[in-house]
DNA sequence: GAAGTAAGTAATTAAATACTTACCAATTAG
DNA sequence: CTAATTGGTAAGTATTTAATTACTTACTTC
């Protein structure tokens, strides 16, 4: 638990820095009183917490409240709708995970080793914070294209991006084959991540996602390199 | 749509000759009124098919009934439970598709033929019943160990053997890489099928699997391939 | 320190929804 | 033919849950 990750549990935000700075909300934590933005981020992370433990779908408003230490009611007071708390919990994801991904992209001197880095980086993510493919999978399972599916996305273009970048750049310099089908490459690094996740989800424990991911990315790079040409 | 695999809208199952030799069933047919095992196939294909439309979770008792056309209590004379009909659709699925596979795989003359018309006909398997990955996803994220989780649990081990003998098999042949991970090329096999399904669901276009389904399995083939040794 | 605003509570409401019950008609069995 | 069984209806019931309302308390500002 070394993780440099931003686990929404222990997040300590900027912002913190003024927010700490003003002593009558010090004050308010002892009474339980806070800034709405402060209790939105509570809330946020109860909700990603929650979900982690069972589905977003069995997370009910007073089961945030309670995790939060308020009334039912007062989760109201600072968010509109229900639906308003997952799109937060969505837009958190949007914000943290591309920025932890492309971090670890950009700490590689090579293509190839970019892409190792964002697939171990996007797996830590996970067992840090398992309530987040759970929330992606239940929004996806929405018939009407909501907010938040388009905020899903959204993400998914991003970061399909980022991997076409990278494999892009490993072709042109050889040390993927020139005849690679990228968009293909791009699906499959999906895929994989994907594939880890939900077999992590049947097994109950995280952990064995970070064991096999290793093993599994090997061979996703052996699919990758220069065929043998005689 | 010339497709020979077991949609289950257009089920017409093998004990269906012995129902529709007996008149009182066809007589039935038109009062509405119909033997349980009937109608509890019918309540399954519904099931399925409002699975397909929409999160499993949103399909009440009465959406059921509705499609079948008979009241939301009648529903209740064939399943004593909401949960005993996701039961029953659980196990249409474990009845179905490990037999669709196995199909597939005997079918070819070498092992790597044979993986890839698994690959295949399990992607028409879910281009014909889109609701099969909706209603699987959404049991993956119950926190209890209930009876379904446990037949999905079931169903991908068995999956898994059936790659991993191939698999094995083609190493053996020299068809694959002699130090081929075979464990994690099972595991990556159900990823990207996983990453396909998840994409299509995104889209909400089940076709555009099938299109990338070619692409995305020749790069797969190319990890297991022989590696280049000098 | 008076006035205004933000964050909280407790109680209530309205809508869904899984499941039940009382009764009825059709099919089947003896 | 009659009696039992089965599949159906119509009308409940109990529970859950998102959202609201009336009111209170804490904090900020002028």
């Amino acid at each position: 638990m070394a993780s440099r990750l931003p686990a929404i549990a222990n997040q300590a935000p900027a912002s913190s820095v003024a927010i700490t700075a003003s002593i009558s909300v010090a004050r308010s934590a002892s009474t339980g009183r806070m800034p709405t933005e402060q209790r939105q981020a509570e809330i946020v992370a109860a909700a990603l917490r929650l979900a982690a433990e069972g589905s977003p779908a069995d997370v009910t408003t007073s089961d945030l409240a309670r995790a939060v230490g308020v009334t039912q009611g007062a989760v109201f007071k600072h968010f509109p709708t229900k639906d308003a708390i997952w799109l937060a919990v969505l837009s958190w994801v949007g914000q943290h995970l591309p920025r932890v991904l492309s971090d670890a992209a950009q700490q590689a001197d090579a293509p190839l080793a970019a892409l190792r880095n964002v697939f171990h980086a996007h797996v830590e993510f996970v067992v840090a914070n398992p309530g987040v493919p759970r929330v992606i999978f239940h929004e996806l399972q929405q018939a009407t294209d909501s907010p938040m599916k388009q905020q899903v996305r959204t993400m998914l273009q991003t970061y399909r991006q980022l991997l076409l970048t990278h494999l892009n750049a490993a072709v042109q310099r050889g040390d993927a084959a020139n005849d690679l089908d990228t968009n293909a490459a791009a699906t499959q690094f999906v895929g994989i991540i994907q594939g880890l996740v939900m077999q992590s989800m049947l097994s109950g424990q995280t952990d064995m996602m970070r064991a096999d991911s290793t093993r599994v990315f090997d061979l996703y790079l052996r699919g990758l390199r220069r065929s043998y040409e005689p």
